[in-house]
DNA sequence: ATTATATGAAACCAAAAGGTGTTATGTCAA
DNA sequence: TTGACATAACACCTTTTGGTTTCATATAAT
């Protein structure tokens, strides 16, 4: 139950390598547009919509701090990641499981 | 050690819903280009360019048998993923985590 | 009050993504 | 060998994506 719906696929907000950076960035610091900014070699304009894409993938949020704008990392949309990539984790070693699980659970889609 | 380079980024490969859901039938069993084609209301076409975007991510492979090309699953690359989003993992419940973090570990990039 | 700073918002653009349909090639089966 | 089937290879189209520049607004600091 995230505390706001999200618009965007987190698949989808993950897929560009800027917005990754972003992420990594925001769990070291909270920080501004500007701050964000500098770490990039593409515009602020530019930061500023990948930061409204993870904000509608419910990956970041923001408050305003006099003049500033400080986004924050919010982790918890990474969970449907994490649960995604779980499934998969039983075909790594030996395809074997593969048979095995789903004779077991009877889960055609998701 | 991929057996093969990987030209396509996997989160990129994985943006796509069909994509994934090429994945999760493959997860299920091998199957043909026609055979995957039927589950979904796209062409067989745009079917194979989603597997041509698998294949370069390194998550499917194939094998012709007659006039048939079977692909399957092939899970290794998911290992990036799963560590990838094990990094956040340790933000999910409290915040406090993240100063402890950064303190202990000074990673500041990948 | 004025100026500098931080962000917001809009218009625009090129390239990539995701789709289509058509035609060609290789293989199986009758 | 002929027809049907499975895939390959193109050419083409529309929308989305990721970027730009420019202009406007709000707040801080002098």
């Amino acid at each position: 139950m995230p505390t706001e719906a999200q618009k965007t696929d987190i698949f989808q907000a993950l897929a560009d390598p800027t917005r990754r950076g972003v992420l990594h960035l925001l769990s070291k610091k909270d920080q501004s547009i500007a701050e964000l900014s500098s770490h990039f070699d593409i515009s602020r304009t530019a930061v500023v919509k990948h930061l409204n894409v993870l904000n509608e993938a419910g990956l970041v949020r923001s408050e305003k701090n006099g003049r500033e704008k400080i986004y924050y990392l919010q982790p918890e949309p990474l969970k449907e990641l994490k649960e995604w990539v779980s499934y998969y984790e039983q075909f790594w070693y030996n395809k074997l499981t593969k048979l095995k699980y789903s004779v077991e659970n009877d889960t055609l889609n998701k």
